[in-house]
DNA sequence: TTCCTGACTTGCATCTTGCAAGTCAAGAGT
DNA sequence: ACTCTTGACTTGCAAGATGCAAGTCAGGAA
């Protein structure tokens, strides 16, 4: 394999810190955002991911999403079927991030206002309603 | 300048996003990890930051300095004396990241130990009590 | 006045990203 | 059945970020 290795077998642990090793797996600027997606939409496809407003690169969403199915962070919605329409999801593990990206955003808004005004408030990073 | 530009008018938002525009400064694995170091400490200086047990390079821990401090997440503890010595503590905006910070531990430690058994319990992440 | 030692900077090799083009296979349509 | 379309990726290469080893530089200590 030349390009894109993922799979957490090839994670090196810097330390035995927990924040330290959540950085070794989401301490990037596109994985949570992939997260946050799905947060805010409960299910997302590759191409919806690829749209979003911050434009990832194909080969980059692929490798993330490689590594977090990987780690079980998020799973196809429909894991028997081809990939093509089937979405991703969170799975229990992923959605726990969900504190942690409250915080995050929180404190965005709270101090990163003077350097960036035209940030947004957060929609409500909270599942559409189902059904 | 060659190497190691710094200074947030260098940062380019993605989107208007907060948890985006929160990665676009923090995104990485080393911005945290001094935050950490100085909730856990309180204080530190260069050369403390360069032998915590992840072991980074010199030249990225002068860039982030550099980029933490010009944001206003860090400063020096004696602002006009020479660096040498001279720590470096959280400013308010730095410290208020601390819920994000505890929610991450605390996902890391639910979430991670089976691929990573030998993380540790965090010490707690509060600055020793002063004196 | 020299020596030492923190706090950086520099050069260069390597790894990761970003971007533009593919490739590939499952349906949809005919 | 056969082509056409379109999502879901891969690949190649350029550009940028990181990692490592070696400096440089200034402020005390001796």
């Amino acid at each position: 394999m030349e390009h894109a290795a993922t799979g957490y077998e090839g994670i090196d642990w810097r330390s035995k810190c927990p924040i330290s090793s959540a950085l070794d797996i989401i301490g990037d600027k596109w994985s949570l955002l992939i997260i946050r997606d799905l947060f805010m939409h409960g299910t997302r496809t590759y191409s919806e991911f690829r749209d979003s407003d911050e434009g990832i690169a194909t080969n980059i969403l692929a490798s993330r999403l490689k590594l977090l199915s990987s780690l079980e962070l998020i799973e196809r919605t429909d894991p028997d079927r081809p990939a093509r329409g089937n979405a991703f999801t969170l799975t229990e593990r992923g959605a726990a991030l969900r504190p942690a990206l409250e915080e995050l955003a929180r404190w965005s808004q709270a101090h990163l206002k003077e350097f960036h005004a035209d940030m947004v408030e957060i929609a409500q990073p909270e599942a559409e309603v189902e059904q």
